[in-house]
DNA sequence: GAGTTTGAAACT
DNA sequence: CAGTTTCAAACTC
């Protein structure tokens, strides 16, 4: 049976440690429950900016919560799901699963006892006991439930008796925890008379609740589960980070929404104001939370699902994501540099190899990046179709393959490369890089990383510059950013796509050994040539406009398109997306890139000079001018468009630009961009 | 769509 | 480490 780390669980567990813990003070300030009840504090949430989640965060896995509880909590004892469609998919409902579902009915109920107008004061007491427990529930997950139904008092009482009662009988010990479960049936008996009473309580709550359950439930059965606890740990402070870094956006705008919901002098609030922004807004941190719904996943598309329908039966568009291999439990990953060119855009690379450095502490935990949505902005119909789910779909969608004999169990294979598995617009043959063969593509990928521990790594390193500079900047930012390990061409002059820094729309830099070399985005030897000569125009035209999207280029005037810059995180199929964002931030570059379009456009030789285009469809002017000036960085999504498509949605009658429009009107955020380590090979 | 070219990955 | 082979994407026709 997994246990919690008895770190956490030690007696000395007061109080006031629980108030001060963040999710307390999140779940708190979500609730019209805590604003009645404990307005002590004015600022809830600044302290959650943060303490250190990692005490409730220990595993890395944070980020693949959803996925993870279903599919690859561990290699060895989570089946991969395959939405049912795989005959070992399912025999694993994980403990962990069955934590995380008693904590979400017990949030569940928690938000219906929040939602509630009439209830009585006495059970607005109880239920503000409850709350109480709910941080810690949700903390020392790995105990049954039944033991962690403790009230307020319970946990004053039985902390003072653990200073006191050392030297208690078992008999009395045994009878206090008797007495414990009595308080915590009646606890629970009058949730069910007002879970009766109010029924009809929001289900966005419930949703919202239940997915911070499922984030910090699972953390503790996951590392436990790792039977390698050393890897495990080394991962903890960066998961950690950016858990808090992505939990403090949410944070923001709870903080406007505590304001918002005010209550009146005499201290009852007015439910009916505060309900529905509560609502809203908790919705909006669950759209804006990266690792909500930029993850790749199957199960985490479940839930978006359900959350939709909770909101808004008519979303029922849902195109196949693309599953995400999670090697936590590999000693280390990273992502294949192929990945991060591809999957930048929608999270934030992390894996946890990538970085051993990483975890090695090289890269702070606080650089983390985090693409959030300016939910102020979010237009109305989006309602729980979150745009982070669409990108995430499309730009996931858009990676495939067509191995033949790799059994797409090597690098050559893109999917796997980039920690993706195949799906089914991939063409290869005999794949192996499959849910079901799990186990075999953690061991290719262990084998693989043996050799080169850095052969999942990123390949292309972009300074902030290339991002956060002025436009007139950004048409360098080919030489800014560079191929971490360099080519090798020999005849394509690295002017095509067999090019590794080519392809990424960098230039060549002296790790090159490429011969020849007229990288039209930065020759090796520190020349530009795009001015000259017309192949060098002409392959950096094409280029510009399908690949390094880094910054690029709404050309076309026929489409006009905000290029996008986001943190591929979409892609990024392994766990630590925010980690490896973190380190490699600008190599965060457009998924969707892959999507983008050779034709889309390209005679204007100034599409080699990227830039932004301000008559964006669908994007009010105003917005796309809204480039940040320095780390807030305001990213616009390019839809696919071409027929070129490289990665078309897997929903058959959704092709790449089946969420055109969505994308157009959405701005991604990327937050708390660090400033870029260095990543010079040593 | 088939065949060729190319350079990365893998192998020796 | 260097040379060779394998591989799949990029490219051409």
């Amino acid at each position: 049976m997994d246990t919690p780390d008895k770190t956490q669980l030690t007696p000395t567990s007061n109080l006031s440690k629980f108030e001060d813990s963040p999710v307390f003070k999140y779940i708190d300030s979500l609730s019209p429950i805590e604003i009645a009840k404990s307005k002590q504090t004015d600022n809830v949430f600044s302290s959650l900016a943060f303490l250190s989640p990692s005490s409730l965060f220990p595993s890395p896995q944070i980020n693949c919560h959803r996925e993870s509880r279903h599919h690859f909590l561990s290699p060895s004892n989570s089946k991969p799901p395959q939405g049912g469609h795989e005959s070992n998919a399912s025999e694993g409902a994980s403990k962990a699963d069955e934590k995380s579902n008693l904590h979400d009915e017990y949030l569940g109920r928690l938000k219906n006892d929040c939602s509630s107008k009439g209830t009585s004061s006495d059970l607005l007491n109880d239920q503000l006991d409850l709350a109480t427990e709910v941080p810690r529930t949700l903390k020392y997950d790995c105990r049954s439930p039944d033991d962690n139904f403790e009230s307020r008092d319970e946990v004053l009482k039985n902390t003072s008796v653990g200073v006191a009662g050392e030297g208690r009988s078992p008999f009395q010990r045994n009878r206090d925890g008797w007495e414990k479960r009595q308080l915590q049936e009646r606890d629970l008996r009058k949730i069910c008379r007002v879970d009766q009473i109010e029924e009809s309580a929001g289900c966005d709550w419930v949703a919202v609740l239940s997915d911070v359950a499922d984030k910090l439930t699972m953390n503790s059965s996951i590392i436990h589960e790792n039977t390698d606890g050393q890897d495990q740990r080394t991962a903890d402070s960066g998961t950690t980070s950016f858990m808090s870094t992505i939990m403090q956006f949410p944070l923001d705008n709870v903080n406007n929404l505590e304001n918002a919901d005010s209550c009146d002098p005499s201290g009852s609030c007015n439910q009916n104001e505060s309900a529905v922004p509560v609502t809203d807004q908790t919705h909006s941190i669950l759209s804006t939370c990266p690792l909500d719904k930029l993850v790749v996943s199957d199960s985490g598309l479940k839930k978006d699902v359900k959350e939709e329908n909770c909101h808004q039966s008519s979303h029922q568009q849902v195109s196949i994501r693309r599953r995400c291999l999670v090697f936590e439990k590999s000693p280390g990953f990273g992502l294949h540099l192929n990945s991060l060119p591809s999957i930048s855009k929608g999270q934030s690379p992390l894996s946890k190899s990538t970085l051993s450095s990483m975890d090695k502490g090289e890269v702070p935990d606080d650089k983390i990046v985090v693409i959030t949505e300016n939910s102020s902005e979010r237009p109305a119909t989006f309602g729980g179709n979150s745009i982070e789910q669409k990108f995430v779909e499309e730009s996931a969608a858009c990676k495939r393959c067509n191995c033949k004999r790799s059994k797409c169990l090597k690098l050559y294979c893109d999917c796997f490369a980039a920690g993706l598995y195949c799906i089914e617009p991939c063409a290869c043959q005999d794949c192996f890089n499959k849910p079901i063969h799990e186990n075999m593509v953690l061991e290719t990928r262990r084998q693989i990383e043996s050799r080169n521990p850095l052969a999942f790594a990123p390949k292309v390193i972009r300074s902030t510059d290339s991002v956060s500079d002025s436009l007139g900047e950004i048409n360098k930012t080919p030489a800014s950013a560079r191929h971490k390990r360099g080519c090798n061409c020999k005849r394509s002059s690295c002017l095509k796509k067999y090019c590794e820094c080519f392809q990424a729309g960098v230039g060549c830099s002296l790790s090159c050994r490429c011969e020849g070399c007229k990288n039209s985005f930065g020759r090796k030897d520190g020349g530009y040539e795009s001015e000259s000569d017309g192949d060098n125009l002409e392959a950096c035209e094409r280029n510009a406009s399908e690949k390094n999207s880094d910054i690029v280029i709404g050309k076309g005037q026929e489409q006009p398109h905000l290029s996008v810059v986001s943190p591929d995180i979409s892609r990024l199929p392994f766990a630590y997306r925010g980690k490896l964002s973190a380190v490699f931030p600008h190599s965060i570059k457009s998924s969707l890139r892959l999507c983008s379009t050779q034709e889309q456009g390209s005679s204007d030789s100034s599409s080699c000079q990227p830039r932004f285009d301000s008559s964006l469809h669908g994007i009010p002017e105003n917005e796309t001018a809204e480039v940040p000036k320095h780390k807030g960085l305001t990213l616009v999504s390019k839809p696919p468009t071409s027929p070129n498509c490289k990665r078309v949605s897997s929903t058959p009658n959704q092709p790449c630009t089946s969420s055109s429009i969505a994308w157009r009107s959405r701005k991604l955020i990327l937050r708390s961009i660090p400033s870029f380590p260095s990543l010079a090979p040593p």
